[in-house]
DNA sequence: CGGGTTGACGGAATCGTTTGCGCTTCCTAA
DNA sequence: TTAGGAAGCGCAAACGATTCCGTCAACCCG
C-alpha cells in the first residue's frame, strides 16, 4: 500500500535517500537511516517487487516446465528444485505442459514476458525451436533428461539405466524379456530402449521386436500391453515397464491373470518412485536421483543468474548415474527399503 | 528485447497509438493499425508484462500455497488449480508450506511483495493473521481445508467424512475402531475426529480415548501407531486412519504381523488418492472431490479478480460432500475400481 | 585562509507500459 | 458558411522503484 515516497515524505528525505537506507547502502547517515526505517515500519511499507525489478531487469522468478506435477517422480524433483529456490529467494512459477508440444511453446513464451530469470525445462517434446530462442535471447536454461544441441542439460544416464534392468533380468536367468514403454520419440525413452537393446545384445540374445509395446506411460498402457504379451504364443518370462507408473499397470494385469510374480514373471520398473514400495510385490525399479537432480538444476541455474558463466556459454552436460534397487518383483523376499524406511518423501506428509 | 518505443519509432508513431493499436483498443485507424503490427512483427515485439503490470495493477499471477506438492492430494488440487489458471490465462507461483507457520507466512508475505492478483491458500496452521492482513488489504483469497472468520473457503464436509468412514466400520460389525491422524490442531482433522466420535456415540459406543493416536500424517506414525494399537491388551478390529499416507504406513505394519485384512483389521483411509488401487488390500477411503476443490477455488478466486464481488463481501463457504469408497480393506473381493479405471490421474503420465 | 577531500543528500532519468486529455483535421448537417 | 461532432493521434503523467551525478556543507591540512 505505502510506496517508497510515502516513507521518504514522513521521514523527510527524498525517495533516493530512503531507497538507500533501507537497502543498507551507503551514502545515508546513520540517524537519516533510522528515520527512514522508522518511517517505514509505521507505515507497514513492503517494497514493490515488479517496479524494483522493472529498474533492476530480475524477477527473482524462475519458470519450472513439468510434463504434469501429479506424476510422483515430476513432483519430487519440483520440490526439490523448490526447495532450493526458495533458499535463494526466488519464487517458482509452475506450468504443465502435459508433454504436449504446443502447451509448452506457450507456456515458455509467456514466461519470457513475464521476464522470469531462468527456465528449467523437462523433457516433453524433442523440438525446441522456442527454448533455442529463448537462449538467444541471453536467458538462462536447464533442461532436465532432455538432450538439446547447445543447452545445459542435467540427466541421468538412461541408457546405462536401460542395460542395469536388462542385465539383472538377464542374471536371473531370462531370456525372454519384454519392453513396455512410452512413445519413443522421446530421447530419453530412446536411450532406454537402446540400453535393453545393448544388454540383450551383449549377453548373445537378438532382441525380439515383437516383445516391444510402444505407446503411452500411462499405467493403462501397462496394463494393455502386459495382457498382450501373455497373449503372445511364446510370452515373455520378465518385463521392462521403462516407467514406475506403466509398471503399476502392468502388476494390475499379472494380478488378474494370476500369473505368480516374480516366479513367472519378472517386473523391473524405472523411476524408483515410491509407487514401487507402496505396490505388491514391491518393484524392482531403476532410480534416478531425483532429488539431486532438481537440486542440481536449480542450484546451478540459479548461479548461472547470479554469477553469469565462467565456461563461456560452453553447455554444461551433468551425467548422473542410475542404480537398480532390487525389490520382490523380481527377487522373492526381497524389501529392500525396511518398515521404518517407508516414509519415503511424499507418502512422508498429506494434510487435507 | 525490443521494447514499445522502438515499435512505435519504426512506425512512425507515439508509444501511446502504437499501445493501443497493438491491443486492439479504438483511437487508432486502419492502416495506422496495420502499419503498427507489422513494425512489432519485423521487431519480434513482445509487450514486457511486468512494466504492463505496474500500470494497470494485475500482474496475472496468483499464488498457491500447499503444504507439500509431493503429496497425491495436495499435487491432484494443484494441478486443477493450474488448469483452470491457465485456461483464464494466469500463471501460479507455487510454494510450499510443510505445514510451517512460519514458512507459510515468510511465503505470503513474498507472494504479496510480488503483487499476486490472488492467493490459494490449503489448511497448514491455524493461525492466520497474515492471512487476516493480506485480506485486508484487499487482496482475494480463497481457502482450501481451512475454516477462518471473514475469508472464503472451499471445503468437504469433514465431520461428515469421519462418520462415514466410521459409520461404514460399525455396519460391518466393528466395535472397537482406531483411529491414527495427524496433529488434532487443526480444524479439518478435528473435523474428522468429531466425525469419528459422533458416529461411536450414535451407535450406543463410548469413544476409547486409548484407540486414538496423534501424531503426523507421514505413512511413519501410521506405522508406528498401528503397531501400538496391535499391542494393546485388547486391540482394536479396525482402524481409521486420517490420511491416506497415513494408511500406508498401518497396512505395512499389518502385513509385517501378518495381521490379515480386513478380517482381522479393517482399515479405512481418507483422501481417495491414487494410492488406494495400488496397494494391497486396496484401501477403503473417504473420496473428497480433488478436482472439483481445485477448479472451484481457482475460478471463484479469478472471477472475484476480474469481476470483484457481487455479494458485497460476504464471506463465502462452501461445504462439498464426501463420499465412501469401499475397496478391499474393509471387503474382501470389493474392487471399487475395475482394471481399465486404473490408470487414475496421476498416475496415469510419466515421462522421465 | 584557501583548496581539496569526504560524506550526505536530492534531482531527475530510467525501466516499459497504459491512459487521460487536448489538439488537429475532416466530415456533415443546418 | 459555420458550428459541432467524431475520429486519429501525441504529449505527458502516471505506476514504484533504483541509481547516476551534481550540489552543498563540513572538515582537514598545509
Amino acid at each position: 500500500m505505502a510506496s517508497l515516497r510515502e516513507v521518504a515524505e514522513r521521514a523527510g528525505v527524498s525517495t533516493a535517500a530512503a531507497s538507500r537506507a533501507l537497502r543498507d547502502r551507503p551514502g545515508v547517515s546513520r540517524e537519516t537511516r533510522s528515520r527512514v526505517r522508522q518511517a517505514a515500519r509505521e507505515l507497514g511499507y513492503q517494497p514493490d517487487l515488479r517496479a524494483r525489478s522493472l529498474r533492476t531487469s530480475r524477477t527473482h522468478n524462475i519458470g519450472l516446465v513439468v510434463p504434469d506435477v501429479m506424476n510422483p517422480f515430476f513432483s519430487e524433483v519440483a520440490r526439490a528444485v523448490g526447495d532450493v529456490a526458495g533458499q535463494r529467494e526466488y519464487s517458482l512459477l509452475l506450468g504443465n505442459s502435459d508433454g504436449l508440444r504446443n502447451k509448452e511453446e506457450e507456456f515458455v513464451n509467456l514466461l519470457l514476458q513475464k521476464k522470469v530469470d531462468g527456465l528449467i525445462v523437462f523433457a516433453a517434446t524433442s523440438a525446441s525451436q522456442h527454448l533455442e530462442r529463448a537462449r538467444a535471447r541471453g536467458l538462462p536454461i536447464v533442461l532436465i533428461d532432455r538432450k538439446v544441441p547447445g543447452l545445459d542439460i542435467i540427466r541421468a544416464d538412461n541408457e546405462k539405466g536401460g542395460t542395469l534392468a536388462t542385465s539383472h533380468l538377464l542374471d536371473l536367468g531370462h531370456t525372454r524379456i519384454g519392453l513396455i514403454t512410452g512413445r519413443l520419440d522421446l530421447a530419453t525413452r530412446r536411450d532406454r530402449y537402446n540400453g535393453y537393446r545393448y544388454a540383450l545384445i551383449r549377453a548373445g540374445i537378438t532382441p525380439d521386436p515383437t516383445l516391444v509395446r510402444e505407446g503411452s506411460v500411462r499405467s493403462d498402457h501397462g496394463y494393455g500391453a502386459a495382457l498382450d504379451l501373455l497373449n503372445l504364443p511364446a510370452p515373455p518370462t520378465a518385463i521392462f515397464a521403462t516407467t514406475d507408473t506403466i509398471a503399476m499397470g502392468v502388476l494390475l494385469a499379472l494380478e488378474e491373470r494370476s500369473v505368480p510374480v516374480p516366479e513367472e514373471m519378472a517386473v523391473v520398473g524405472y523411476d524408483n518412485t515410491y509407487l514401487t514400495v507402496i505396490c505388491r510385490p514391491r518393484l524392482t525399479s531403476v532410480a534416478q536421483p531425483k532429488q539431486q537432480m532438481g537440486r542440481w538444476a536449480a542450484t546451478f541455474l540459479i548461479d548461472w543468474i547470479e554469477q553469469g558463466r565462467a565456461d563461456g556459454d560452453e553447455p554444461v552436460e551433468v551425467v548422473l548415474d542410475p542404480q537398480l534397487v532390487v525389490r520382490e518383483s523380481t527377487m522373492p523376499g526381497v524389501r529392500a527399503l525396511q518398515g521404518r524406511d517407508l516414509p519415503l518423501s511424499g507418502v512422508g506428509r498429506s494434510g487435507s
